[in-house]
DNA sequence: TGCGGCTGACGTCAGCCCAA
DNA sequence: TTGGGCTGACGTCAGCCGCA
């Protein structure tokens, strides 16, 4: 069983290889779009705390300046 | 180590950075609020109780909650900035 | 010349299509690999100033409440 | 609109959003910078002429430069933040 | 050291959406 | 309304790198 039968396993074993390489490439696929989320849900998060951050300092700045104009 | 190969780790990077930024981010803006709060008491008056922390989600809402805004990328911290 | 000269217009056309569809393909890719460096970048500024503006935020504080202080 | 379909649409909403938050970024710092200039003469003094902008680049350094700094995602506004 | 898990890049199909 | 430009998703190949 030299011939016929390793030709089969050999089959077999690629058949394996392209099942599993062809659901990796699916769940890889689903964590790149997942990743690619969480970046643009990052962006807006510090977007948002930025313009809070530069309100704040804003309005602390003009705090400082009236109270420093005493 | 500082730019991972696998998604998931690139993931968990951004998220806890985002975690320690936002924790950062809270806090001072706690300690402005407490410093300026003799002189202006009505200010952060109907604000700050409202930071019962629901909509600046850690994460990235991906996968469940389907509602909060339902419309892609469109968080908000909501640290009483822009509130029309 | 409606049978073979249809049939090889019809594999002209198809193979023109399957050409233009390449090359979008490398460039829709390409775009989308600049897009995702274009978020991280992103990303790595917004965190630089959100850090430069919470420390400028800490010090106007600090100077704020010294000055209180008289 | 909101959320274009394009990729080069998305690059180019980013790239001039991050253009127009960048200005305010340096707008409010330079104010409190020129407010609190007489009180701390010796904060900002080797640092605010050191806004060259050559660091900062507004877009995403893709395609040209392979310098400035050679490492993926790693720019830093250098605002005289986080210098060892 | 070799094997297997992930990912980069390719070509193809299907589908959306806007300008002819 | 419809053809064509872009993009989403798939399967496959090639390559890298951690781990047994």
């Amino acid at each position: 069983n030299l011939g016929g039968g390793g030709n089969e396993d050999q089959a077999r074993k690629r058949e394996m290889r392209l099942l599993k390489n062809r659901e990796a490439a699916r769940e890889c696929r689903r964590k790149k779009k997942e990743y690619i989320k969480c970046l643009e849900n990052r962006v807006a998060v510090l977007e948002n705390q930025n313009k809070a951050l530069i309100d704040e300092l804003k309005s602390l700045k003009e705090l400082y300046c009236q109270q420093k104009g005493d | 180590m500082a730019n991972p190969r696998k998604f998931s780790e690139k993931i968990a990077l951004h998220t806890h950075r985002q975690a320690e930024e936002t924790a950062r981010f809270e806090q001072i803006m706690k300690e402005v609020s407490d410093a300026t709060a003799r002189v202006q008491p009505e200010r952060n008056a109907k604000y700050v109780l409202g930071v019962n922390s629901n909509e600046n989600l850690g994460s990235f809402q991906g996968g469940s909650l389907p509602n909060v805004s339902a419309g892609g990328p469109t968080i908000k911290t909501s640290h009483n900035a822009d509130m029309p």
